[in-house]
DNA sequence: CCAGAGTGGGTGAGCGTTCACTCACCCGTC
DNA sequence: GACGGGTGAGTGAACGCTCACCCACTCTGG
């Protein structure tokens, strides 16, 4: 035997809730995968309702610390070259995460549940829109960007595209995506950098 | 009795889906919440799977007739009041089909048969992205998008702020949601028309 | 004209299966 | 000898689904 069980267990529940979904991931499955009996689960978790909770809380990954460290030292690249660099991280993790996320409004008592542990933690899916208006919000103090921009709706829009990503285009598996992800991202940020108004400068054409 | 039974046990289902989540939804719930007994279920649809593959078919929302039409015909409205108006119908649209569209996740059977059968009728989750793609296209030919933009990265950001609004800020029901639909999608518009960039006849200062 | 067969929509009871969970018991380590 | 971590064999409940049967209505042949 490698890793403790506890680990084994919330590995194998992961897994299982990504690839048959939360539904079909029964007791007896992550036994199977984790490669113990069905009551040693009970050994470690009070019931599969708690198991969930700690999958959700200790193995979905996070966004926040690049947004933090970001906003803390904007460091020497341009906003678009760091704004390129949070649309590729959030590409990533929308992907990995939104599948598991999502399952849960099949439960709702599930959901409420994991809800509310959020919010005692004080997170949840919005915080990462509120770190990059964060982040946002400094560099426009800092000058870089447009001293009018509305700071929300700019995270809002580079965000959102970066999770509607994740399951607009996960039902066209086998087919390739429709763009690479470093080139979307950077897309993302050139278009919500420059908006796509004609200029001002333009319009006699 | 009302309505045909058909109908009331598509409502039921859908209903129950959108309230106590797909997997309470059982059988047994829907037909009493459609006031018949479980077997008359069974004389309308093969199968509860099969049941479920009808809602999501006859009874979600969808975005395109707005889109097509705005394409077809433009209006004598401006670029910005059309894409106000699509934030705000997307994101009603997706505020009423997330929910149901995301327990998908929890039954990857089931989802990949709704799949099959978008894939089917040539539609799905990205056709959205699409239409409103295809819009921007015919304004930008129309002289009144800039020629440089990225209008498939445009359309990203716009109707992915309008979803990730639908999950991110459902768990803090009770409280008010962060702003108002009308000033959401006014704000998306103009910040995605305008962009967020310092402009460049404003960089000296 | 009308007996009677067929049909579409409905039911109550209950089938087999699967689920989350428990219990009595076991074994190596302080 | 107490105890943390593990097991195999269950348990009751809930699930999707089926079965035999029922009723109202329509069609049809003598």
């Amino acid at each position: 035997m490698q890793k403790p069980a506890r680990e084994r267990i919330l590995d194998a529940s992961h897994e299982l809730m990504r690839t048959i979904g939360l539904a079909r991931t029964t007791t007896k499955e992550i036994a199977r995968a984790a490669d113990c009996s069905e009551a040693a689960l009970y050994k470690h978790f009070a019931s599969k309702e708690e198991l969930f909770v700690a999958v959700l809380k200790e193995r979905l990954p996070e966004l926040g610390p690049l947004l933090h460290r970001l906003t803390a030292d904007p460091g020497d690249r341009s906003v678009e070259e760091n704004l390129t660099e949070i649309a590729r991280q959030a590409v990533h993790f929308y992907a990995e995460s939104f599948p598991i996320a999502a399952s849960l409004y099949a439960e709702t008592r599930l959901k409420r549940r994991h809800d509310d542990s959020m919010r005692e933690m004080g997170t949840g899916p919005h915080t990462p829109i509120e770190g990059l208006d964060t982040y946002l919000r400094s560099e426009r103090e800092a000058g870089r960007v447009s001293p009018g921009a509305d700071t929300f709706a700019a995270a809002s829009l580079l965000l959102g595209a970066c999770a509607q990503r994740a399951f607009a285009y996960d039902s066209t598996i086998g087919k390739e995506p429709p763009q690479p992800v470093d080139e979307f991202a950077a897309a993302l940020a050139r278009t919500l950098l420059n908006g796509i108004s004609r200029p001002a400068s333009d319009r006699s054409r």
